[in-house]
DNA sequence: GCCATGGTGGAACGTTGTTCCATTCTCATG
DNA sequence: CATGAGAATGGAACAACGTTCCACCATGGC
């Protein structure tokens, strides 16, 4: 003879894939990416995992959500108007800013390729492309390089997050790994040597923008804009 | 009271790291990232997952342990005498065919940023561009930027193996994604419209390498080449 | 008023990484 | 040759996870 369960009260504001994704940006933002578990997401929702099941398919279908939410977000945020080499450089810090606050989006990125969010990314470097100048048959290649940069800058800095999540000091953190560069032979690695004093007072981003430089150097070279007064 | 267990009996060859990377790599490379757990690695090699234990600390360790592992094998195979923008092209190209025929390791490039293998990779492209004549100051982000290009196709590649890992036909995959471009507003996304009709016929290993040759154009841009005669 | 259907919550399952421990082997030392 | 300490082994057991399953509830159309 089955006991009745006394039930829970019925929650009063409905359940939702918006309401799901919501909170799951919130305990990966707060807690990092090792924290969101459908317990620990269905106890912030206060219902159980099984709910979470009706509006979404899985764990990955429910990150693909999440990321595709804050990618949205910068593409809609940055502004277009300006010239074709400043727009791409804001784009590019955009999203640089964007997977730096959180970093669970690249690791997303870096594991998800044809993600809803590639294609806005692809489209917001490659239509500023035609500005520069760069032909056609030129187009995917650079765009292409563009976005592997993005990505995988995406991906590393997530992966440093994940390294010094617990840690305070950044710098302290990149010194140990500096310290480590430079016990390799001096002889095999002159190269790490030298670099690994620059190491932990290097700042990310201002490399992340010297790298879209570098390609946006060489994509110009490549192409040379046809002059003004041809 | 405790019955006494018959022992199977013990193994003649020991048991070793070598052993153990060399049995994983083993399972990686023939059944795919997800088939390795410690239970099929146990398997493997007719022990206990205890004894795996004894001599790795954890799978992380054993991952960045078979990934040095075919990362040196790279490294040392590729010839080094060559003219510096080719013998960076040479490395990149090696890198890309090591990781293309070995999935997890782009996965874990661009998981585990400090891996033992990162130093190797960067002295490999540090160290050449010295003979194109870029300046100490400049070495670092062109390096970085070179690096984090392999590491990106590395992770968007084993992203890819991941996915059309039961396919046996990768265009007709790269077709699927492209028809899913193909529906987006065209009024929203052109450029993703005119791109999605390459990308079923469009060779990785070539984009890749394109890219290297931007970026490889954006330094020499940056850093002119000191004319021979001065 | 009933009942089909959309939705909910929590128990239960199978798999994983990891730990634990009783056991066995090896070998330096008496 | 005997012995004991430490290296090494193998498999049971644990906790956590993603996912599935199912008994239950609410509500709107008949």
């Amino acid at each position: 003879m089955a006991i009745k369960k006394p039930r829970a009260v019925r929650r009063t504001d409905a359940l939702s894939k918006e309401r799901i994704v919501e909170a799951a940006i919130e305990i990966l933002d707060s807690d990092g990416e090792g924290a969101l578990t459908f317990r620990t997401l269905a106890a912030h929702l206060a219902t159980g995992s099984g709910a979470i099941y009706w509006h979404v398919a899985n764990k990955d279908d429910l990150l693909a959500a999440a990321t595709n939410d804050v990618i949205a977000r910068v593409m809609a945020d940055v502004p277009g108007g300006t010239r074709p080499r400043e727009a791409i450089r804001t784009l590019a810090l955009g999203l640089f800013d964007a997977i730096d606050a959180h970093p669970w989006v690249g690791t997303q990125l870096s594991r998800a390729p044809w993600l809803a969010a590639i294609p806005q990314i692809f489209e917001g470097f490659g239509s500023r492309l035609e500005g520069l100048g760069v032909p056609e048959g030129a187009q995917f290649d650079a765009t292409s390089t563009l976005v592997i940069h993005v990505l995988g800058v995406a991906g590393q800095n997530a992966a440093n997050a994940r390294l010094y999540a617990h840690r305070t000091d950044r710098t302290a953190f990149l010194g140990e790994i500096a310290q480590q560069w430079a016990q390799l032979d001096p002889a095999r690695y002159p190269f790490v040597h030298r670099v690994a004093a620059q190491l932990p007072e290097h700042d990310d981003r201002e490399q992340f923008l010297a790298g879209i430089d570098l390609i946006l150097g060489g994509i110009e070279a490549a192409n040379p804009a046809p002059s003004p007064r041809t």
